[in-house]
DNA sequence: AAAAAAAGTGAACATTTGTTCAAAAAACAC
DNA sequence: GTGTTTTTTGAACAAATGTTCACTTTTTTT
């Protein structure tokens, strides 16, 4: 989850982090600065009062010391910090009624990554997006949504099946783009009741 | 669980236990005073010594402040179903100890996924492995590893720098192969000594 | 009941920790 | 380039925190 952390600040936090996982309590700024190479408290001490004006950290209040705690990390640890998500083999008519059935798995993927929205992964068949740097195989993450921007690539239902485009609005149409040179454009009047968009790509994850 | 401890002991660390779970972070011995009724922070000295004395709480070193944190309560782990990955920012000379001061957070992944060898994520910085569909600020799992076959696509240094490049052992050399036609190969000797392996991707995160 | 262990108090003290300040260097945006 | 934000340093200071001590009270054990 970037909220426009410097890298110095995503570093700071880490270092936080890594220091209670490893040790049950959070540090000091003078650990944290050793830590991090830094010489003086001063420079932690500055770093940590950003990331409390950006709301990624906080602390109790008055000086007390060790008081800091990373804003999303609450609990459970893990508890919050990963959530499952489906594997989808095939998209069906029924979506986004995620059918159970349909299910072909699930993986836990970090909530920082992934988002709260509603998704699941599905498995991509064959080279049509090759262009777009998308592969036979891929798991695309994909949030389930109506509302699309021209550019994005979207999940849509076309006639009874599923194809991954990328989507532009036209004047009286839409457009579907295969990202692959060889093959041609889709193109579907703006009333096509046939036609359905189930979600828009968000990330996606490969393996080799 | 009862190891001898008094009511008053197992009151002190409940006390522990509730305050953490509150704030996020460790009491002090006042705070546990008020939190008790006690009017001085004396007495929990003394209840705290006792509690060290008998192994169920531990201590940093030294009169660090809140530095304190129950035995049989480490709250890591993360339940085995995934694990915590480290994003490296720059790969440097030193690998594979990786320095605190590269990390740049990290990612909740599922073992299912990453497996349960060494890793960690390396953030893409260039185009040189376009045509293996690999871009500019993907996230690449990389496995610590210096076993590498041919065709596999790994991590390299080379003058104190890391490059991404496909892996080639030819007859007296090694061929490292960027993905990009417009980019020449490296060719290695096989004794250069400034030549090493980090590792190899075993895998790809992409967000949209 | 007597003895021993544990718990509690208040005050002083030593150390750790957070905070501020002025100044400079580095990174970043325009 | 210029100007702005961020990062860094060193020192001093204030506040929080842990520690010790002598002593009293309570609880537990014998």
């Amino acid at each position: 989850m970037d909220k426009n952390l410097t890298f110095k600040q995503r570093q700071v936090l880490e270092a936080i982090r890594r220091f209670q996982q490893e040790n049950g309590y959070p540090p000091t700024m003078r650990e944290l600065a050793e830590l991090l190479g830094m010489a003086s408290a001063a420079g932690v001490h500055k770093i940590l009062l950003m990331l409390q004006e950006k709301g990624v950290l906080r602390r109790g209040e008055g000086g007390k010391s060790r008081s800091y705690h990373i804003v999303g990390d609450e609990a459970g640890e893990s508890g919050g910090r990963t959530r499952a998500c489906p594997i989808i083999g095939k998209v069906v008519a029924g979506m986004p009624e995620l059918a159970v059935e349909e299910r072909e798995g699930e993986l836990y993927l970090d909530s920082d990554w992934v988002g709260q929205e509603d998704i699941f992964l599905l498995r991509v068949r064959g080279h049509s997006m090759i262009d777009a740097d998308i592969r036979d195989g891929d798991l695309l993450v994909v949030q389930l949504t109506q509302s699309c921007r021209n550019g994005d690539i979207i999940i849509a239902m076309l006639d009874e099946e599923a194809t991954v485009k990328r989507f532009y609005k036209e004047k009286d149409r839409v457009r579907l783009q295969p990202e692959n040179q060889s093959m041609q454009p889709i193109y579907i009047p703006i009333d096509d009741p046939t036609f359905r968009i189930i979600g828009k790509v968000k990330g996606l994850l490969r393996r080799y």
